[in-house]
Formats: structure tokens, C-alpha cells, sequence
DNA sequence: GTTGGATGGAACGATAGCGTTCCATCCATA
DNA sequence: TATGGATGGAACGCTATCGTTCCATCCAAC
């Protein structure tokens, strides 16, 4: 099968998706925006949920990893600043909240989005182990509830009350999070 | 016009919503759930849209408010805890999630989410401004962010990672919140 | 008891996506 | 240059919702 045909129909399922939604997602409208006939998409996948199952864990693989920093406060501004750098997509954004809001209806997405989740969980592990073998962190601190902290405001911002995340909040965020997880 | 025709299809609405998502509701399932004709229905609400607006603008009223507690602790904790109660509801947490995502695509679903995020903001004003009166907070602190931290990691974990939240999650809660704002 | 308005229910034509089938055309490989 | 598989495009029957209309029934107020 034709790649291009492949990656114009990939292209058209995440812009329709971010468009209308993925509830109202038609496939007829996916194969006419990618300039291709309905049967080359149904040759390829079955379902929308399958296809987007699919088309997920490819993107999977594309997930940034920062290195250590050399503090914890270096490793925190990383991972925000990376964070920020995904979320600032509207397309990304616009998919990410509609797949949060999907999850509880499809569980086909559920497993579609694990790698997403156990990678970001990863990496905030490594940076939490690098913080305690400093000496930054205790080592009795709740992994779970500073994954919470590391992830949740910023996300919040952007996607939810959609307020600013310039550079100064970047670094509020980052001192505020760094005292938080010190109590925790 | 019969109220409890009114109140048939209003649970009806939201019980749909949660079920299927907003933009796979239909008004006319919602009619036949409530046991209600569709005429009832249309003679009463236009559309979609403005029946989700006019529900979940009479709904805005039933916020609750907790007042002042005696110390910024305290007045973290019962928001925490209010802010909990409404959250480990299956329906409301489905509706919120799917209203989130909605609202990039149906304005008119942002105007009806205001006068919610407006009450939420106003109550976490008074928080701080009583926290500042107390000496337990500088007057200096970003209100905007503060904001985030005490409504973000808590929506994460109920609505997004699904994970616990006992009242030993809601006390670190607490103790890493309260170190947050004290470095704002 | 009468009356007037709201009701449940059924049907309307229109639009749209579903998943599938068919076919003439195109194009890469051999 | 020949050939076989993928292609774009059109159409299939089916189902569902839309917003509207009609009507016989019901019920509450007078």
C-alpha cells in the first residue's frame, strides 16, 4: 500500500479529530479531506477506534527525553519546558482533552494512551531518584503525588483556564513545585 | 408548562451526557429516556446547545461555600474537600472531563462554564486574601497560580490518573499545597 | 363540567455516516 | 513494455437524528 495514501489519511484522522471531535469524527469525512477514496482507509483499518489505537502508538514513539540536568531544579525546568513545548499545539492540546474526556467511553483509547502515560511516568521517576541520590529529595517522598504536582498545574493552564505560560510562570511554577515536593 | 416534565428531561440530559458525550447526545434519546415527547422537549429548549447552557446555568446556583476556617490549613483542606465531594461523582466528573474538551468547539458551553470557574476563582481570592490578613502569606503571591495549585493536581488525579484519594492523599495534599503557596 | 393548553406519540422529508462493493485508472515492479 | 495490485470515485442499503407537524388524550383551573 501507497505510504503517501497512508500518511494523508494519518494527517486528516488527528486534524478532523482536533475539528470536531472524536465522538463526531467521520471516516467518510478523514478519506475525503486526505483526497482519497473511503476504500483505501477501510483497507487499511477496520474502525475509528482502531485507527486511532493505531495512530496513537506510532506518535508514541516520538516522546522527547531530557537527560539529567544536574539538580533537581535543572531536571523540573526540563520537564516543564518540555511539557509546555508539546501542549502549546492546539491540535495536540485540542486531541489530549478530548481523549481524557473519551477514555471513560472507549477503552480501546485507554489502551492506546498507556505509553504515553508510563513514559511521562518514567521519566518523572528517574528525576525523582536523581533528586533523592543528591540528597534533594527524601527518599520516604509519595512518587504518585509529585507526579500529580509535576504535571497537573501546567496542564491545567494550558488546557483548561488557557492563561499564559510565559517564561516567568514557567519559573513560578518550577520554584512552587520544587517546595511542594520537598513537603511531600 | 408540567415541572416535572422539565425535571424528567433535565435528568435525562445529563444522564445521556455522562453516558454517551456531548457530541454524540441526541435529543431525541433524551426525550425517550425521560419518558417525554420530542415535542415537549423542542417547545421548551431550541437546541442542543442552549438547553446544555440553560441546565448547566440553573445547576451554578447549587455551589457550595465553605467560609472561613481559622487558618489557611484548614480553609485548604475543607476547599479540598469540597472540591472532592463534587468530583468522586461518576456523572458530574464525566460531564465536567467531556465539557472541558466541548468547550473549544461550542462557545456557548464556555459562557455557561463561567459563572462556575468565576465562583471557584472568587472562593480561592477570599482563601489567600485571608491568608494574607493572617501573616501567612506574603502579599506578594501570584493569585493566578496559586489558583492552579489548589484546583489542578487534585482534578488530575480524580478525573485523569483515576487514582486514590483517601484522606491520607488529601492530607500530603494539603502539606505540599500549603508549601506551594508559601513559595508563590 | 367545561374548557384550554400541555401532553405522548407518530410521522414527515432531509441529511449524514455506516461498512461494503464494484470498476476503470494508475503506477511500480519485473 | 507488460502485469498485477492499489487507487479514486461512485453507488449500494441501512440506520439514526434532525427539526417540524399533526392529533387524540389528558388534566388542572375555572
Amino acid at each position: 500500500m501507497r505510504v503517501e495514501v497512508t500518511d494523508a489519511l494519518s494527517r486528516a484522522f488527528f486534524s478532523e479529530w482536533s475539528r470536531v471531535g472524536y465522538a463526531a469524527l467521520s471516516l467518510e469525512r478523514v478519506a475525503k479531506a486526505a483526497g482519497v477514496g473511503k476504500a483505501a482507509l477501510y483497507r487499511r483499518w477496520p474502525s475509528k477506534a482502531a485507527m486511532a489505537s493505531d495512530l496513537l502508538s506510532r506518535v508514541g514513539l516520538t516522546l522527547t527525553e531530557t537527560g539529567d540536568m544536574g539538580s533537581l531544579e535543572a531536571d523540573v525546568r526540563a520537564l516543564l519546558l518540555a511539557f509546555r513545548r508539546v501542549l502549546r499545539h492546539r491540535l495536540i492540546r485540542r486531541i489530549l482533552t478530548d481523549l481524557l474526556a473519551e477514555i471513560g467511553r472507549e477503552p480501546a483509547l485507554e489502551t492506546a494512551l498507556r505509553p504515553f502515560q508510563q513514559a511521562r511516568r518514567d521519566r518523572v521517576q528517574q528525576l525523582i531518584e536523581r533528586a533523592i541520590a543528591r540528597g534533594e529529595l527524601a527518599a520516604t517522598v509519595d512518587r504518585e503525588t509529585i507526579l500529580d504536582f509535576l504535571v497537573a498545574p501546567l496542564y491545567w493552564r494550558l488546557a483548561v483556564t488557557k492563561g499564559r505560560s510565559d517564561i516567568a510562570y514557567i519559573e513560578r511554577l518550577v520554584r512552587m513545585t520544587k517546595a511542594a515536593m520537598a513537603a511531600g
